[in-house]
DNA sequence: GTCTATAGTCCGATAGAC
DNA sequence: GTCTATCGGACTATAGAC
């Protein structure tokens, strides 16, 4: 054992949640944040960009998964199969933190500035589904729009999934929002 | 003629927009640009909440004309016919400004953080049309879901009809980009 | 770990328009 | 007189530089 507590990292991602969650992200300081953690000011942004990016730090594990899987989907899949396997492959992993997912929505449907990172990293998914894509020998513009469609019923399925009573699976709700955007598409 | 010149809110907004270009969003200070527009900075807050806000203020003047143009829209269109002709409506506001709209582009495309404000943006204009929509009588899901694809369907064709060398119309590509998005989602 | 620039807020003062 | 637009200065927190 060091010289440090471990997991400074988590801790000061916890801390953030927590106080976020008390008082609300604008007027919770990053001293505070650092000050909960037993850290300081320097170390918070030493792991972490700015005071947003503390609720961020799932969204590369979330990309890689995606882009894996449209990487692993058959060869014979359309681009909406290839990218609806990708929605499927996530569903456990949300599943499976059921209390997380809703506290940290709460936190960032309360803050504009939150909304807008949270709005950049859903692009940028976007972009690596579209990149995934286009590896698998997809032409434009069918691979960027298979991302954005993508994210959208990604979006729109999670939020559904937080805000639904019952707690169905979150796979199960993805797969509904994709046939509801098909039929909103489908010609009359 | 009064005390003050007129139009500091356009001075700002074209002094904004020359210094963005020259220098970069990042390394210009909101001093430079009141200066540059002979105000303070205290006036610049007065006008605009933050320092991206100045290159946003056409956004309230779009979500209007999209709103408008899906209640106008015949009682007998489906959603997607509605939000169609929204978009069909604000084309021509784009052809107009054929040279303006490239170089706010290029700007926002070269910051982080001016993206996420332009995001939040769109997402503010696809909650705007699912509300014209709800107002039509349309259910949910399908309100918010022709809200997201119209979005996408705008910043698509938006992004291509800046990059294109000959400058087609941009209603003819939202025109195209939506037909394609219905390719793509449509059953094999 | 310390220092500094900048964003953004708050209070008040001023001066013209009406 | 009221209203509105500008300016001045002090202040905090973020974020990056040193």
């Amino acid at each position: 054992m060091g010289r440090w507590q471990p997991d400074s990292r988590s801790r000061l991602e916890q801390a953030a949640m927590d106080l976020y969650s008390e008082r609300g992200y604008e007027v919770t300081t990053v001293a505070q944040i650092a000050e909960r953690a037993g850290l300081t000011e320097r170390t918070f942004f030493r792991h972490f960009g700015d005071k947003r990016e503390v609720l961020f730090s799932g969204a590369a594990a979330l990309q890689d998964l995606l882009v894996t899987a449209v990487a692993d989907a058959p060869i014979s899949a359309t681009p909406l199969e290839a990218v609806t396997a990708a929605l499927e492959a996530v569903g456990p992993m949300f599943d499976q933190r059921r209390e997380f997912a809703p506290k940290r929505q709460a936190i960032i449907m309360a803050s504009v500035e939150l909304q807008e990172r949270e709005l950049i990293k859903l692009a940028s998914l976007s972009t690596a589904l579209a990149d995934a894509l286009r590896s698998r020998g997809v032409p434009d513009p069918a691979a960027g729009l298979t991302g954005e469609v993508a994210i959208t019923v990604f979006k729109v399925g999670f939020e559904r999934w937080i805000e639904e009573d019952n707690h169905r699976d979150f796979t199960q709700l993805l797969r509904e929002t994709l046939d509801q955007l098909r039929a909103v598409t489908a010609p009359s």
